[in-house]
DNA sequence: GTGAAAGCGCTAACAC
DNA sequence: GTGTTAGCGCTTTCAC
């Protein structure tokens, strides 16, 4: 493996004037420079990220720990993260599992962006005692040594659901996601207010898992137990959503007629789907753009934006 | 941040102590490296992965280059690298764009996994120059400083073809992806391989880039433009089937009464459609896993397995 | 304009 | 069993 010095002995000159050559500073003559860089490039030089990162005691990059690489919703966020960091010099890497922890505590970034629930929230706060920024995208964590951001959920939800009341759908059900999951938390938590506003009560809930094969599954039990239909499901994403379409369709129910339906976050799918889906839109790519802002921000010590990113009601067909 | 050093005052030893315990080395006695390690636990320290990489001039991580974050293939084949990586004790790092020319520059890893076309031949040969292993997925580059590994596309569709003749198809048509790609090519000549061998000529052919937009539009320039419908369409990949069935289903046309469809990759939501889709099954979990074992050789200069990811012919309810 | 040398934070050979 | 030290490959200060 060719080093600088490697270079500086095929240019006969000393390692400091190959650096300054390569990083174009103005000391060094355009000729000079030029020559080195040939030199360089013959050889197929190209200077060791481990050594410059030790030494100028940054990377430049910023790693995003995500949970899997499926699911229609990473993509876009993935995009928008990484040309806004692109655009800022920043490169950008991505890291699942066990991998995640281990990029951590190396410190192979300047920052990290985490949306990744399977990582501790104990273990983040160690890393955290050490390694900074550190943005989380899944929960929050009220420690001033994270930075949260999240989804306006709940506002959006509350919207949503307002609108279901609204056409006059008496018999809602919501649909969990996980648990005890922000996301869904937090949208079950706008759904609640609009029905309670509105003193509605809600006909039932059933316990999915953002999947589209949990929405599968919640159809398939409620047909086969032949439990009484709502005539709205209100999903917590549109996964499931569309899994509980497709099966209950496939078992001769119409939709709208015999029931509305709604999802959560307009993934590309919505948009195929008959009838199309009626749900709630999130611009993950904008939103990657205003994380990978404000992880930039955080990196220079600056005040973040600390506004939520919006979510916009989507009425389609299917209620 | 901390570093060894903190530590090594903390327990009022010194750095290679600190770095012996941390290590498990078995010089140090038990209760000594306890001692260490919380201390180390409780300042929040970890070893600096820049430092650690320089001086034993190897990161334990392997880098996997990718055109985009979406699409329903890479998932697979991303978390069976991962899968294996982790199983031998190295780390999954995922780039994208102008980041991956920049990680590779950097030898940011101890190997590179390319699957990205937009990586130019010319400079993956440029970093070969100073750095290996490199895996290429997605071309085959003839130059020994760089590892190819591909499925065997041509057999697979030739398979899928001989049969859609079998079932009597008079009308086959062809659906192009990207057209100079490796898949496209060798998935080309395949087809084309059965089709001479049984002295069939070739209805038409389109062009598509392997999404299932391009699918959509194919279908909606033949219905516009009144085209003659071909009784059989071999697609390049599943996306392109879904999109142009789809797109025929809506304007009237029964599948496989009015003509028969398939594709190649077997994506999961080739197992939602109806007609169920014919296609040709690729197990990306388990080629990434070769992948990976594959480049662990390479790391150990061992032989590597040379043998091609072979596909599976699914014939299922769309021809 | 160029070079010598210090030092980033580790690991590991060597000394005691 | 523990400490001292060289050195990984760079960048950058300081001298000339």
């Amino acid at each position: 493996m060719a080093s600088i010095k490697d270079v500086a002995k095929a240019c006969g000159c000393s390692i400091s004037t190959v650096s300054y050559a390569l990083n174009n500073d103005k000391r060094i003559p355009e000729v000079t420079a030029k020559r080195i860089k040939s030199i360089a490039e013959e050889i197929g030089y190209f200077p060791s990220g481990a050594a410059r990162n030790l030494k100028k005691r940054n990377t430049k990059r910023i790693l995003v720990a995500i949970s899997n690489f499926g699911g229609p919703v990473y993509h876009e966020l993935l995009e928008g993260i990484h040309y806004q960091l692109q655009k800022n010099g920043y490169t950008m890497i991505v890291s699942t599992g066990a991998s995640s922890d281990t990029l951590l505590k190396e410190r192979s970034a300047d920052g990290a962006i985490i949306t990744d629930i399977n990582i501790a929230t104990e273990m983040l706060l160690q890393i955290a005692k050490n390694f900074r920024p550190i943005i989380v995208l899944d929960r929050r964590i009220e420690d001033e040594s994270v930075y949260n951001m999240t989804i306006n959920n709940q506002k959006a939800m509350y919207e949503l659901t307002k609108a279901v009341i609204k056409k006059g759908y008496k018999k809602i059900a919501y649909v969990h996601g996980v648990r005890d999951v922000f996301d869904n938390v937090t949208r079950y938590d706008g759904f609640n207010q609009a029905m309670k506003e509105q003193d509605m009560t809600v006909f039932n809930e059933y316990s999915g898992n953002f999947t589209k094969e949990s929405g599968v599954e919640i159809a398939l039990s409620i047909i086969q137990e032949q439990s009484p239909v709502p005539d709205m499901f209100i999903c917590s994403n549109d996964e499931m959503a569309i899994g509980i379409m497709e099966t209950m369709q496939n078992h001769g129910y119409s939709i709208p007629n015999d029931f509305g339906i709604s999802g959560f976050d307009d993934i590309e799918l919505a948009q195929y789907t008959t009838p199309l889906l009626s749900t709630v839109k999130i611009n993950h790519f904008e939103w990657g753009k205003s994380i990978a802002k404000n992880i930039l921000k955080l990196l220079n010590f600056e005040k973040t934006d600390i506004s939520q990113q919006k979510g916009e009601i989507m009425i389609r067909d299917s209620f």
